[in-house]
DNA sequence: AACTCAATGTCAGGACTTTGACATAGCTGA
DNA sequence: TCAGCTATGTCAAAGTCCTGACATTGAGTT
């Protein structure tokens, strides 16, 4: 049930399904299924992935500096970066060796599994993409980073 | 630390942070963050708010099509849906008149809860929308869908 | 040197969500 | 009719993530 039941012209933004929160939830979560699929095949989920990607993009990279950047708590981090560590795919040193924060930094298993999963991940993204025009993109991205930097401040 | 590292005018798509999805992350964490935070002095969660949306918007959804339109499994669904009747924000009959489903319907107090909460919330989505010029909002908001569209086939 | 402060890592507890499974209700085609 | 098929609601168990709290470290200030 519950196909199509719209079709009022009222009021066309007093529709929450076409808000831009609700497309903005809406495509993220069909990405993160997309991923979700492709990446269990691999033994990763999306926030260790993303964890994977970052060190491969800025080597050294703390617990904190990985939390922010993945939209986690410090604690979530915490977890994700153990789970790799007994996998593996980082290491970090036992101790800090100025302050508290222990760099992480990929080991040949990490590269090699990144490696594995990138086409497969990309190819989820090109697909995303391809739906629309080809000029719009940076468009599109440039909105995109408009609107999160308006709500962070 | 960390704070600008980049700069590598090699290949600017190499940067995962540039990436569509990882926008679309951010933007949503960005978002979500905004909604928990004004939603928890309304004692609401996100879902919650979005049930009660949905609900206004199409009274008599089921369980299962709340689930579907929130983005998350019947099962979670079924426990926002217990949490709102506890609160009287929403009616179910105790039986189903055909097959299984359990059609929901907001109370006078849930639609007032959701009147209260809705300007604050729509003020959040408002400060989003600004941050882009608006005549390109349609066009967003139409990307989006063939985004989310592409990917859920 | 002593104090204050922010940042980091971590622990404990709880809240939320998912996976997996099962029984029931209605529809469809042989 | 009846056997399959799909959809729905629900239970149990596990996983994931967050809130709240605390100790430690380094920088800045007095």
């Amino acid at each position: 049930m519950l196909e199509n039941v719209s079709a009022e012209p009222s009021h066309p933004t007093k529709d929450v399904t076409q808000h831009v929160g609700y497309l903005l939830k809406r495509t993220q979560a069909a990405l993160r299924g997309a991923m979700d699929k492709v990446l269990r095949e691999h033994g990763l989920t999306v926030p260790q992935y993303a964890t994977l990607e970052l060190l491969a993009l800025h080597p050294g990279m703390s617990n904190a500096d990985l939390a922010r950047a993945t939209f986690v708590t410090r604690q979530s981090g915490n977890v994700v970066l153990r789970g790799l560590q007994e996998e593996g795919l980082i290491t970090r040193p036992a101790t800090a060796d100025h302050g508290r924060a222990r760099p992480a930094h990929l080991t040949e298993e990490g590269n090699a599994r990144l490696a594995a999963v990138q086409a497969a991940v990309y190819a989820i993204e090109q697909r995303m993409v391809e739906a629309i025009p080809a000029q719009r993109l940076a468009v599109l991205l440039a909105d995109l980073d408009r609107m999160a930097a308006a709500l962070e401040e």
